[in-house]
DNA sequence: GCGGCCCTCACCCCCGCGGGTGAGGGCCAC
DNA sequence: GTGGCCCTCACCCGCGGGGGTGAGGGCCGC
């Protein structure tokens, strides 16, 4: 269950909370936003007289506020939020074609509207429009989401003028410039992406293991990674991998 | 280097040449082919007498041939190959801005070009529009690339009537039905893929380090992942990651 | 020709990963 | 209330991962 330990997390970034009556929908979103570099803290609220009584003592940098259709117990729950609270950003969530929840949030003064179906990706867009963003940061091209090719699921407020965007430090390691990979260390590096140890790489490029381990280390060494596991996962941010 | 035993690999797949004169750019060309799971074998030629002799005891499924603005050497042993062997297919790699390529490509029987800046996951598009793909192949969705939403990096020749497919037995493993991770879960993914070990994430989290590892384990089951590296790719495929 | 990079293999070492099992508590749906 | 899932922690175990180093051969650019 999600306790107040749950929240904390080492990592600087912005804090993130989750208000929804329903247990499930706010756990699956909160657990996609941790997945946001740039996100530090996620916490979850599920009724509005702890809402309240929380944004007394501090506030996140992002209210995301879940709606049902048909039920306003939640743009009830974001009116008073903004009501005691006038600059906090709040984020809409709802279903992806509830056009009478995007006008209603954006009437009462939330900055956006976000689909409960949105992948991490969409979810930091979404974030990024409120003016939260990684530090330095710029449109990542090779590193963006799939799903912003569809349809959208972002509508956006008026640009908010004025309000200073809040800068991140981010986690992210200063990445090497880029060194291309050698054939053979692709190789390895899919090998690894598909759970081989060393030893089956090498059997199946009829190699020993001890030269898969060298392959190895170099990749490490080239995309400035200290395990396979993180190895593959810049591997897809750089687009190599797929 | 690039030799003989270089082109075995123990995975099913199609076998894709690579030909160019500089051996620079079909070595990029040929690291960022064996990415892609529904290519078995990638083997390199630089020089057309070899490709020719090559060609008299076997055959790819496809041939990729390299241009150089202002250089025809390349078409011109594509010619030769398409003059020997009038089915093979075969696809023209090139400037990304070379308009002249591309029409002396089509005009003379390649089934496309593609552009030498070409991710894997491009390149996988231009080898699934000459027929061939995973087997069971369905356009992919989540797992799909952020390139393509951009510039086509694809000119296609008239689609091919009469060919029929080369379909490739897929390495990849069934998928669960896509369980849903937790918050947890999602922030011990997300650490791994930063290279984390368990006793660090435990840190940040404020966990002990047998509990990261439960959560590891529950999550490996999920995914359907034999290692972490694993758990990050699977990651990235689903969307859940970024 | 020399340096640089790639490919290959070997040996040593250590620690962390991954699996199994058990167990307690909390929340929630049925 | 009962079962199911989540979160937490502990202990045991074995093997594989990752780092270091050295070394030989080949191809290439300068």
């Amino acid at each position: 269950m999600i306790d107040d330990r749950m929240r904390a997390t080492g990592n600087p970034g912005a804090t993130v909370w989750v208000y929804d009556e329903r247990r499930r929908v706010r756990d699956d979103v909160a657990s996609r936003l941790v997945a946001l570099s740039f996100v530090g803290r996620v916490e979850v609220v599920g009724d509005p007289a702890s809402l309240m009584s929380r944004l007394d003592t501090r506030a996140p940098d992002v209210l995301i506020v879940g709606t049902q259709r048909a039920v306003d117990t939640g743009l009830t729950a974001a009116t008073q939020a903004l009501r005691a609270h006038p600059g906090l950003p709040v984020l809409v969530l709802g279903a992806p074609d509830d056009a009478e929840s995007v006008r209603a949030a954006v009437a009462f003064g939330a900055r956006g509207y976000l689909r409960w179906d949105a992948s991490p990706i969409e979810m930091g867009l979404g974030l990024s429009r409120v003016g939260l963003r990684p530090e330095g940061a710029r449109i990542p091209q090779q590193h963006s989401s799939p799903q912003l090719a569809g349809a959208s699921s972002w509508s956006g407020a008026t640009p908010l003028a004025g309000s200073a965007p809040t800068t991140v430090r981010s986690t992210v390691r200063e990445a090497a410039p880029a060194a291309a990979l050698s054939m053979r260390e692709m190789q390895v590096l899919t090998g690894m992406s598909q759970g081989k140890s060393n030893a089956q790489i090498g059997r199946e490029l009829y190699l020993s293991e001890d030269t898969i381990k060298t392959h190895a280390r170099r990749l490490f060494r080239k995309l400035g990674a200290k395990d396979r596991a993180e190895a593959v996962a810049i591997g897809f941010r750089r687009g190599v991998m797929s």
